[in-house]
RNA sequence: GGAGGAAUACCCAAGUCCGGCUGAAGGGAUCAGUCUUGAAAACUGACAGGGCGUUUAUAGCGCCGCGGGGGUUCGAAUCCCUCUUCCUCCGCCA
């Protein structure tokens, strides 16, 4: 969440840089005059309390010297009473404000392009080859359909749309997927490896920013507990450091995971219906950093460096783009997305999303470092990024590696994992 | 699922029955110093942090803080309610 005290210093610019996103923020005003109120209360609170722990503390020592205390007790006999007034106001106020927070997004950073739709992404960067077909390429449903390795209509039986059943060889390349990534990174990149939790709390939930304002996208469980189905690895894996002070030695750290994630895909009825791009339950392996401010920027394009290895290495064309204000999510400052070349489509389509939040989550997870032992604690800069969306790189390695025959080649670098170079 | 027990500062731990000189004893660890060529030992000293408010201020002062939240009271680590986590035993289970 942004912080309260730069936003009273100057309400208008905030304002202004969140219109950027599209959307009104002048309620901003309004919270700035009720965090005005709520000092004026605290200020005013704090006086009568100080004077209660003074003269509580004579009676006690009356008391103890088996003396009367009653005219003393007469005298502050009130004052809770007034003590209690305060604080009804200052806890509306102070929810009032919190809620407001936790529903505004980040402010977008400076590199972050004006825009409102993906249309004004900025293109940066364009790699490898779109591969040239002597026959039409058909898409990755009617492949893996037709291979045998995709099951559509019993997994609809099973569970429903948006779900797939992985089968054989395609089973074999999901996984063969997650192991090649997850190694990539923890072994030639040097990440610590995570194998968090799936199911939250709503706790971890708002300090990422999935909550309150996108409760319909998470799955809940149903339980008296306030629990819900991973929507991202981000979430636990940023949460293992909430209301923590990293020691400053520690930094930056660098997390990979593996995790299975759920979405309701609540705003998208109707979008990507066919095939596994868009599914309630996809496996992804995420980046997380934990940094010190002045590193995060430098550590976010080491991340997409990293994230656009596994591209690299399956030999699958991508170019990446900077998200417009307008496209980019709730509690990010900047954003690059890694799109691959889907030959069917004939388009690129998001596989990878990588993201630095600065001090957006850590303020909202209350994660903090300290410079020196003497120093006043800091937030650290949170970043993930995606490394990569398994079920997507699936998909990217049906279509570019099909062949006129309908089977698929295996690229190099998966041969070791899938213990064959193609399926037929 | 059943029956008990526990949560105190970096760690261990006293205090909780019987509320007030406990804003928290004591020990360990850590840091600084004395001694030493250096180190260890011994001795001396420091050692609650974090948030909030006021403020030019990482100075002062004040408020909050003994797992979290709420209550009783002039006053709560101590009494009451509630939640969470951990431990022991029984049952069940991959």
């Amino acid at each position: 969440m942004l912080d309260i005290k730069m936003i009273r210093e100057n309400p208008q610019m905030f304002v202004e840089l969140l219109s950027r996103r599209g959307g009104d923020f002048s309620y901003i005003y309004d919270m700035v005059d009720k965090d005005k109120r709520r000092r004026e209360i605290i200020s005013q609170v704090e006086k009568i309390k100080a004077l209660r722990n003074e003269t509580s503390k004579q009676i006690g020592l009356l008391k103890r010297e088996k003396k009367d205390a009653s005219e003393v007790m007469k005298k502050v006999e009130n004052i809770g009473v007034e003590i209690k007034a305060f604080e009804v106001e200052l806890k509306e106020i102070e929810e009032y404000i919190h809620y407001n927070l936790l529903m505004t997004p980040n402010i977008p950073g400076k590199e972050t392009p004006i825009g409102d739709t993906e249309d004004d992404n900025i293109e940066i960067k364009q790699e490898g080859t779109i591969p040239t077909y002597d026959f039409e390429p058909i898409p990755h449903w009617d492949l893996g359909t037709n291979l045998d390795i995709l099951d559509f209509e019993r997994a609809s039986k099973i569970s429903g749309s948006r779900f797939t059943v992985y089968k054989g060889l395609g089973a074999r390349l999901e996984r063969a997927l997650i192991n090649f990534m997850s190694d990539l990174h923890a072994i030639e990149h040097k990440y610590t490896e995570i194998l968090p939790p799936y199911i939250i709390n709503k706790d971890s939930m708002i300090a990422t920013g999935q909550f309150p304002k996108f409760e319909d996208d998470a799955f809940k469980v149903l339980d008296e507990r306030d629990l819900y189905l991973n929507p991202t690895a981000e979430v636990p894996v940023i949460n293992l450091h909430r209301n923590e002070i990293i020691p400053v030695e520690q930094l930056p750290i660098r997390y990979t995971a593996f995790t299975t994630a759920f979405r309701q895909e609540a705003g998208s009825a109707g979008r990507d219906t066919r095939g596994i791009i868009r599914q309630h339950q996809f496996n992804k392996v995420e980046l997380i950093k934990f940094t010190k401010p002045e590193n995060s920027y430098k550590e976010l394009d080491l991340m997409l460096k990293d994230s656009e290895k596994v591209l690299q290495l399956l030999k699958l064309p991508y170019r990446v783009v900077i998200l417009c204000t307008g496209d980019l999510g709730f509690s990010m400052r900047k954003t690059y997305d890694i799109e691959v070349w889907l030959p069917s489509f004939r388009t690129y389509r998001e596989i990878g999303s990588i993201s630095n939040a600065e001090d957006y989550q850590a303020r909202r997870a209350n994660i903090k470092f300290k410079r020196t032992k003497d120093a006043k604690p800091e937030f650290v800069h949170t970043l993930n990024g995606s490394g990569l969306a398994v079920g997507r790189t699936v998909v990217a390695i049906m279509e570019n590696y099909q062949q006129k025959d309908g089977t698929i080649v295996i690229p190099e670098v998966l041969i070791p994992y899938m213990k064959t170079d193609i399926i037929k």
